[in-house]
DNA sequence: TTGTATGCGTTATCAC
DNA sequence: GTGATAACGCATACAA
């Protein structure tokens, strides 16, 4: 490849006039410009990534750490991956990638040997190692996510105990005094209760205030759940319940939607149905269901954002944690009970 | 951070000596090497990947060019992105994603300038700008896929055209002489016939050779496509096909299966169904389908392993061709009307 | 407006 | 077995 010496002899000036007609960092005449610029053209140059880097230029490389589990939820990761190197590539930075076993290691490596800028964490669980360990990046560091300690890096995510008292306070508004939370399946609960948990709790605690009875159900493994037996001790449990509270993956959902319609149980008239902490939006359902859902494009933004400044103003963000609040998705699958029984026909939200 | 220099002062020797306890390239002895590992870990020293690089240590991170298209099929995407990040690794090679608009400037960009050691071109079409411009790239590139222009890269794909001579071949030697191709949706005929078309061709050619009758259903557009009227269409026109071949995605042609157990034609033992070019494995699918599928790890692994020899062995790979071989994933889908005709009750496959 | 010289952090050559 | 130093390609302070 051609080096700058090369471009400058071809132009017949010095190297360093090359180097500033590119940074423009100083001014030169027209005809200087021309001649190098002629040359560069010529040479096919591009300068050296590793060079400029030497020099103190960045490299407008971030990482992108993304453990690839066997059980996640592609739909869902790849609105979080793809958006995320969007907004990368948007703020001008390229994306390496960190999908190996040695995550920690990787990261380390990575920052020390200053190959990137900063680091973005994706797929974040509630103790999660990568963050943890984030103060022995060399590099900013942000967290997709709220995991537990987060000390070295700056945190994204959605305000999940928002979502809660928002659910809550949703369906009460609408006249609901008794529902059923259908549960994020177990696996999830042990393992990254970073959301799932406080989302729970947070439902809890707003409907005892609210005095709204909750009714959990819990089974809904992915592989074993079963829709019938759901939609059976949902309704053969006094048959209280008005509305389902839904933080299962779309699937399960969609599944309980099937055996609704298959019972000639009409969603909202007869029940009503809030999914939360969910991304619908692509995934096939049998019909529409409002939603809280998370927001990987904001979330991506952020994140990206955060970064970038502090690379780019030299900033420490370590510990920074930005919870956005939840935003309702109305698809007409929650029920209006107050609306309904004073009079005219079912109301949809 | 810590430099190579700060490392040598805090064990008391010369630079040299750091470099050579991490190269092995001379005997060190071993009082040395202790004292250099210390300090090294001490100062939690990492070499500059950048000084390095200058010095001609290679990178070891190729750049994984991936367009994000509007249309694209995740399951079947991710089985290629993830599996060719998976094997980059493996081979001890970071990724550097390439997502952007300016596809091809990225690439000569990321090339030219040292950044990357190689590349991979993902999701080919059959005039692929990318593979038609990599001379232009510095670096060894190999495409996935098998476009038009492909004189600066090496290819990797499946061998559509025996894909095809195998479908047929299949079918008519369990006895089908009657067939129904239902195509890839008109959108992929035209943007990336590099192996739609060849598959179809292939396979109209060897059934013409083989006396089978092969009609043609293309009205498949995910959005529009109608498994009533196709399967309507498909017993309605006489009634003779005893196959379907499918070309279409997993979600159209399971459609097409719930649609014949809604009528209760069956699978097999009615009309047989083998998917061609696919990738079912992970797709929900009303029955299991056997299918001639694409080969996502198999031609990761190729990729990779080819462009790693040729940045390890600076070995060109401009022009190279690696069209592997399909083979079949039998499911039961396809009925021996040979062996079923000739006494006993249906032979599945 | 342009040229010369220095140094970034490393590896490798040469000297001891 | 170890140390001093040139060179990698570039950006910039300093000269002119």
């Amino acid at each position: 490849m051609a080096g700058i010496k090369d471009v400058a002899r071809a132009a017949g000036v010095s190297v360093s006039t090359v180097s500033y007609v590119l940074s423009n960092k100083r001014s030169i005449s027209a005809e200087t410009t021309r001649r190098v610029m002629d040359a560069i053209r010529e040479l096919d140059y591009t300068p050296d990534a590793s060079a400029q880097k030497m020099r103190g230029v960045r490299n407008s490389i971030i990482a992108l750490s993304m453990p690839i589990r066997g059980d996640i939820n592609l739909a869902k990761y790849n609105a979080y991956f793809l958006r995320t190197a969007w907004e990368a590539k948007n703020a001008g930075y390229d994306v390496l990638l960190l999908t190996g076993e040695d995550v920690v290691g990787d990261i380390q490596r990575a920052t020390r040997s200053n190959l990137v800028d900063g680091v973005v964490l994706m797929d974040i669980e509630e103790s999660d190692e990568r963050a943890a360990k984030a103060s022995t990046y060399a590099k900013p560091t942000v967290a997709v996510g709220y995991p537990l300690s987060h000390d070295g890096c700056a945190c994204v995510d959605v305000d999940f105990v928002q979502v809660g008292r928002q659910a809550a306070d949703y369906l009460y508004d609408r006249g609901h005094r008794s529902v059923i939370l259908l549960r994020d399946n177990e696996h999830e609960y042990e393992r990254r209760s970073g959301y799932v948990v406080l989302f729970r709790e947070s439902v809890m605690d707003r409907a005892e205030e609210l005095g709204m009875s909750v009714l959990e159900f819990s089974k809904t493994d992915l592989a074993h759940f079963d829709a019938v037996e759901f939609v059976h001790e949902m309704f053969s449990d006094g048959g209280m319940a008005t509305a389902i509270i839904s933080q299962a993956p779309a699937s399960v959902l969609d599944h309980v939607l099937k055996e609704l319609q298959v019972r000639g149980i009409r969603v909202p008239e007869d029940v009503s149905v809030l999914s939360c902490g969910t991304f619908l939006e692509g995934e096939f359902m049998t019909r529409p269901v409002t939603e809280i859902p998370v927001m990987p494009e904001l979330l991506a933004h952020k994140a990206v954002s955060l970064l970038v400044d502090s690379i780019e103003g030299d900033r420490g963000i370590a510990g920074v944690v930005d919870l956005v609040s939840p935003v309702i998705q109305e698809r007409g699958s929650v029920l209006d009970l107050a609306a309904a029984g004073s009079g005219g026909r079912v109301a949809m939200t």
